[in-house]
RNA sequence: GCGCCCGUAGCUCAGUUGGAUAGAGCAACGGAUUUCUAAUCCGUUGGUCGCAGGUUCGAGUCCUGCCGGGCGCACCA
C-alpha cells in the first residue's frame, strides 16, 4: 500500500507543469481546522518562479483531480493548499487496510541489506545501564528495517580482546575464589578485574606481570588461551540470559578476537599504499589535504592554527586498535554480506572516532564506500538526578539484571493491587511484560540525541506517555473481544467501517498513519517518533472508548465499531513490537 | 584553544528537516464511574522557545556572535 502523502505527492506532481526537480512536500496538519493533509508546494514554486503564491497554488488546484480522495481543498494563509479527506474514502481505505499484513507500510521497490551492530558488551564484564540505549535502539530499527522488508545482519560486536586480559588472566591465576565464580561468575571476573587495576597502579611489578599474560595470550600460549575462552563462554551465558529476557536476539556475534588475524594485513595495507604513516613510533593516518580544515576529521585547531589529529591503526608498542578492529570488521561485512547500508549504534562520544574510521576507509577501499552508505546512529548520555553518569548510590554502575528486576518487581506490585484475584502465575507474567516494556519505552520515547535523566519514578511510573498506558489500550481491546466470545457470539469480521462520530474519525485517521510513521523511522533512524506516534494512537483510542460504547452499541454501528477496534488492536501489537514491547491480554 | 551536542511551562520531554494561534506527561485545581478495565476520559492554570542580531511571505527549527551545561580532541574501546 502506498502511504497518504506519497499520493496526494503524485496527484501534485500530475497537477504542476514543469514539476520535474520540485521536491513537493506533503504533510500532515497540525490542526485539523487546515484539513488532514497540507502542502507548500505553491510557496516553494512561488518563491523559484518570482510568482504570488496565492495565484499559483489556485492554478495548481484548478488542475489538481483528487475528488476521489478528498472531500475538499483550500488554499489558505500564504499558499498553502489543504487537502480534507473524504469520509467514504477514509472508510474504503480501512478496509483495504485490513487485508494488508504490514499494515500500511509499503513494501520497498528494491529489498535492501542492512547490516546494524548494537548492544557490544564486554567479555568479563557484568552488562549495565550503559548498554540499554544501544540494545533497545538497535534491536528496534532491526525490526523496524525487517519489516519494512529489508535484509537485516544483526551483529554483535562484543569486547573479547584487548589490554583488560592481561589483568584478567593474572587475577584468574593468583587471586580467583573458586566458588564465588561458580555462584556468580560475572561478578567474580568484575571483581578479580577491579583488584588487579587497583595493584597495578600501585605496584609496577604487578602491572608488569599482567602485561606478560597478556603478551602470552597473544602469541598463542595454549594455557592462557584456555583461559580466556572460559572466560568468553562464561560471559556469553550471562549475555544469552540478559538478551532472552530482553528478547533481543542476533544473527551473529562477531567480537574483536574474531578480526585478530587480519590486523597485520591491515596495517601493512594501509602503509603500501602510503595512507598511514609511522610517527613517534605509532602507524598514523593523517590528513590528505582534501577537504577543507573544518570539515576534516585528521586535522584540530590550537591557538597556534591546524594540527594534525590522526587516526592511529598501530600503536607504538606493535599493539592494533579500535580503529584497525573497525577497518578490518568494515571489510569483513562488505565482502561477507554486500550490504547496502551499515548502522552503528553507538554513545556520541564516539563521533569523531566514527568520522575517522569512515574517511580512511574511503582513502583504503573506494569502491567498496562507494557502495555503502556508512551510518553513526549515535545517542547521549544516561545521567543521575544529579545531571552527572548515572551510577548507584555507592558509585557502582547499575547492573541491567537489577534494573530489570526492580522493574518487574515495581510492576508487581501494581498488578496485584489492581488484579488481586488473578492467581500469582499470571501476575508475574503481567509484571514482567509491564515492566520491561516500561524500562523500553522509557529509553526509546525520548530523541536519541541529547542526555536523558534517569529516574525509577519516572521509567516505572504507569501513567501518562508510558508503556503501560499504550498496553492498557490493547488490554481494553481485547477485553472487548473476550466479552464478546464470553457471550457466545462468534464474529466473523470484514464488516464496513463508519466514520460517522468525532473519537471514530480520529482513530480512523491515526490508524491509517502507520505507514508513513514506519517509512520515516527508517529513513532517520529514530524509533522515538514512532514510540509517540503509538502514544497518540492509544490516546485517540481511549477517546474513542469513552466516546463510543462497543458491545453496547446499537445494531447498526456495532459491527463497525468491532472493526476499528480490531484494526486498532492490530496496529498497536505491530507497532509495540517494532520498538521490542510485548502486550498483555489483560492487566 | 578547536570541534560536536544540548538549552522550549515549576519538573521531565515532544516539536514530522523552514509552516499557520509552540504541544504532551508529571505536579496543581475542577469534573466524569449502577457502564466494554478509572493504569482511563473531559476541562482549567502554567511560555520574552538561553540572549542579541541576520536571512524571508514565514524562524523553536537555518546563518553569525555571545552566555550557560555536557562530551571529545596521539597510542582506552
Amino acid at each position: 500500500m502506498e502511504t497518504i502523502p506519497s499520493l496526494l505527492v503524485q496527484r501534485l506532481h500530475a497537477a504542476v507543469e514543469d514539476s520535474a526537480g520540485l521536491e513537493v512536500q506533503v504533510v500532515p496538519t497540525a490542526d485539523s481546522r487546515f484539513g488532514d493533509y497540507q502542502s507548500n508546494v505553491a510557496m516553494v514554486l512561488a518563491k523559484r518562479l518570482k510568482l504570488n503564491p496565492r495565484v499559483l497554488a489556485q492554478q495548481i488546484m484548478d488542475r489538481l483531480r483528487v475528488a476521489d480522495l478528498c472531500s475538499g481543498v483550500e488554499i489558505a494563509g500564504a499558499g498553502f493548499l489543504n487537502f480534507r479527506l473524504s469520509k467514504e474514502w477514509l472508510e474504503s481505505r480501512l478496509c483495504e487496510l485490513r487485508s494488508d499484513d504490514h499494515l500500511g507500510v509499503p513494501r520497498p521497490e528494491r529489498s535492501r541489506t542492512l547490516v546494524i551492530d548494537f548492544s557490544s558488551p564486554n567479555v568479563a564484564k557484568p552488562m549495565h545501564v550503559g548498554h540499554i540505549r544501544s540494545t533497545f535502539l538497535g534491536d528496534s530499527l532491526s525490526r523496524i528495517a525487517e519489516y519494512s522488508g529489508h535484509r537485516v545482519v544483526r551483529d554483535n560486536h562484543i569486547g573479547d580482546w584487548g589490554t583488560q586480559f592481561g589483568m584478567l588472566l593474572f587475577g584468574w591465576k593468583n587471586l580467583l575464589e573458586r566458588e564465588a565464580l561458580e555462584a556468580d561468575a560475572l561478578s567474580e571476573m568484575e571483581r578479580l578485574y577491579k583488584t588487579v587495576s587497583a595493584r597495578c597502579k600501585e605496584d609496577p611489578a604487578i602491572l608488569e606481570a599482567a602485561r606478560s599474560e597478556l603478551v602470552k595470550l597473544q602469541s598463542g600460549d595454549a594455557e592462557n588461551l584456555a583461559l580466556w575462552r572460559e572466560m568468553i563462554r562464561l560471559s556469553q551465558g550471562q549475555f544469552d540470559s540478559v538478551y532472552g529476557r530482553l528478547g533481543v536476539r542476533f544473527d551473529v556475534t562477531l567480537g574483536e578476537s574474531f578480526y585478530n588475524d587480519q590486523l597485520r594485513v591491515v596495517v601493512e595495507d594501509l602503509a603500501r599504499q602510503g595512507i598511514a604513516q609511522e610517527s613517534d613510533g605509532a602507524m598514523c593516518v593523517f590528513s590528505d589535504g582534501k577537504h577543507a580544515p573544518e570539515q576534516d576529521p585528521f586535522l584540530i585547531k590550537d591557538k597556534d592554527g591546524w594540527r594534525p589529529n590522526p587516526a592511529l591503526v598501530l600503536k607504538s608498542d606493535g599493539a592494533a586498535n579500535y580503529t584497525t578492529t573497525d577497518l578490518a570488521t568494515l571489510q569483513y561485512r562488505i565482502g561477507e554480506w554486500r550490504p547496502d547500508e551499515i548502522i552503528y549504534v553507538t554513545d556520541g562520544r564516539q563521533q569523531l572516532h566514527f568520522r575517522q574510521l569512515f574517511a580512511v576507509f574511503a582513502r583504503w577501499q573506494p569502491e567498496a564506500f562507494q557502495s555503502v552508505r556508512l551510518a553513526h546512529v549515535w545517542f547521549g548520555a544516561i545521567l543521575g538526578e544529579d545531571g552527572k553518569p548515572f551510577k548507584t548510590r555507592s558509585g557502582e554502575t547499575v547492573r541491567l539484571s537489577d534494573l530489570l528486576d526492580e522493574a518487574e518487581e515495581r510492576a508487581f506490585s501494581i498488578v496485584s493491587a489492581k488484579n488481586p484475584e488473578l492467581g500469582e502465575g499470571e501476575r508475574r507474567e503481567i509484571a514482567r511484560i509491564i515492566g520491561l516494556g516500561a524500562v523500553k519505552y522509557a529509553d526509546l520515547q525520548p530523541n536519541r540525541q541529547g542526555d536523558y535523566v534517569f529516574s525509577w519514578d519516572k521509567m516505572l511510573s504507569f501513567q501518562g506517555n508510558t508503556a503501560p498506558y499504550l498496553q492498557n489500550a490493547y488490554v481494553r481491546i481485547r477485553s472487548i473481544f473476550r466479552k464478546l466470545k464470553e457471550s457466545g457470539e462468534t464474529w466473523k469480521g470484514g464488516a464496513p467501517m463508519a466514520l460517522d462520530q468525532p473519537a471514530e474519525e480520529a482513530l480512523g485517521k491515526k490508524v491509517l498513519q502507520f505507514g508513513e510513521v514506519v517509512l520515516q523511522v527508517l529513513a532517520d533512524h529514530r524509533p522515538n517518533t514512532l514510540a509517540n506516534y503509538l502514544y497518540e494512537l492509544a490516546n485517540a483510542f481511549h477517546s474513542f472508548y469513552e466516546a463510543c460504547p462497543v458491545l453496547k452499541a446499537e445494531a447498526a454501528v456495532r459491527p463497525g465499531r468491532l472493526e476499528l477496534c480490531d484494526i486498532s488492536q492490530r496496529v498497536l501489537k505491530s507497532g509495540l513490537e517494532l520498538l521490542g514491547i510485548e502486550v498483555p491480554e489483560r492487566m
